[in-house]
DNA sequence: TAGGGCAGCTGATAAATATCAGCATTCGCT
DNA sequence: AGCGAATGCTGATATTTATCAGCTGCCCTA
């Protein structure tokens, strides 16, 4: 049964948000991205009241999630697709500070800090999310401490992987950064079926700002590594063929 | 009563930790840094525990706390002092990944994610900190939910400042940067008795591995800065003379 | 108090990276 | 299918930043 549908519009980004309640094969009980989650231990009455306070959220790729500066009302949970995490400098370059994949929790560093988003985020490509309204969290905080546990360890790994972001960001060159970024790329959402193409879409700018530099700079640098036979490039499709090599250019083991 | 003393020696620095047991004088239900860190709710009884399990730590300017890639087995409160909180890129040099005053913890991270030490932790003055053990924090934690709420508060704000200091490094020039750094170093440490010179001595290469440029540099920024009449320079003193053109310059409100 | 070493500073130069311009290709839309 | 806009790519150039070399002065201690 469809109880609601809310539009959101932004002046950045044609968007919009479909949220629906009580979407007809969205189970959290039985989610499997919920064991590697945020609540993993919840008892049979938690998981029915996390079931009817949850909203399904839809969005198409460039979609925006919610928007730097803005203030959260609850948290995000993937349950499939790919999202980017991104901050505006002064001239509205953006940055792309993390990515996030399935069963990945958005959004939440800013909600449990009442503050408000330090970043935004938005739909590499088609993406379903759980939204779970900041009350509805509360009250499974009350009574779950395996919450806390969990929002713990999250943080800890995303502080852990931003300061080792920073420290490359400080002293690394760009061919380091963008050899690094490539494998992360292979780490976080795999290939396919060949076993060497990302499983990611990404335009050269996105790859560029992930990488923290100019567009123009991470082009040639992708053109440099074809040449050197690490990689093969077909439009937006990467083809990692020497790993071992974009290993030691990314100088993480020497 | 002098119940331990603890030698560490490493390769990097000449360094010793001395570890007393029962020091006089330091009772943690009467410490004023604990109302601002992690233990500000515990009753008598946990309080007498922490007492009992804590070990004074005294650091001389420069000597080591903990180094990158070794395994934790407590957290430090900062009682009194400074410390700068660092990693080590390929080639040794160092980048400051982040400074600690009184009442900050450090080192909690890794303990919590049961993890080594991404950041090393080094004393920037004559330092004092309480050391707690893994075991007695896990106790304490055990029987007080505060303890997690304020883990979650302490890596909420080092997330987001790690994030905002990532886009900058991406995107801002190194004359900004510059200038935020000086910003951020009175806000963190305040000023002297003339409401200017900052209350923190810093090398050269110390404040470049802040900014993250080379110590050159940064040197050449500094003498800029006095030139434009935003700061004055006596050896390692550093006075803010005109804050407004600094906050100018680091584009932090156009 | 002499001198070794290190931090601070500056100039010259080199290297890395960004920017700008122009063109080709692809994509989204009707 | 075809049009316009956006993306991708390359070369030329400008700018930023790092590196190298050399000098000064200070601190430490022998």
């Amino acid at each position: 049964m469809l109880r609601g549908v809310l539009y959101i519009y932004s002046a950045d980004y044609k968007m919009y948000l479909l949220m629906e309640n009580d979407f007809c094969g969205y189970n959290c009980k039985t989610c499997p991205n919920c064991k590697f989650s945020l609540f993993s231990n919840l008892d049979d009455d938690d998981f029915d009241f996390l079931n009817m306070e949850k909203n399904i959220v839809h969005l198409h790729k460039g979609q925006v999630l919610f928007l730097q500066d803005t203030k959260p009302h609850g948290i995000y949970c993937v349950k499939k697709g790919k999202l980017k995490v991104f901050r505006r400098g002064g001239e509205g370059k953006e940055h792309i500070i993390r990515l996030a994949n399935d069963a990945d929790v958005v959004g939440y560093r800013a909600l449990i800090s009442n503050d408000k988003y330090n970043c935004g985020a938005a739909a590499l490509e088609e993406t379903v999310l759980c939204y779970v309204p900041r009350l509805a969290l509360e009250k499974l905080m009350d009574r779950n401490i395996s919450i806390y546990k969990k929002i713990i360890q999250l943080l800890a790994v995303d502080l852990k992987e931003a300061e080792s972001k920073m420290s490359d960001l400080a002293q690394k060159p760009v061919r380091e950064r963008a050899a690094e970024t490539l494998l992360m790329l292979k780490h976080k959402y795999g290939v396919q079926e060949d076993g060497q193409t990302l499983n990611v879409t990404l335009s050269r700018e996105e790859m560029a700002n992930l990488v923290g530099t100019a567009t123009e700079s991470f082009i040639r640098i992708l053109s440099d590594f074809k040449k050197d036979g690490m990689i093969e490039v077909d439009h937006k499709k990467i083809k990692i063929v020497n790993e071992e090599m974009l290993y030691m250019t990314a100088h993480l083991y020497d």
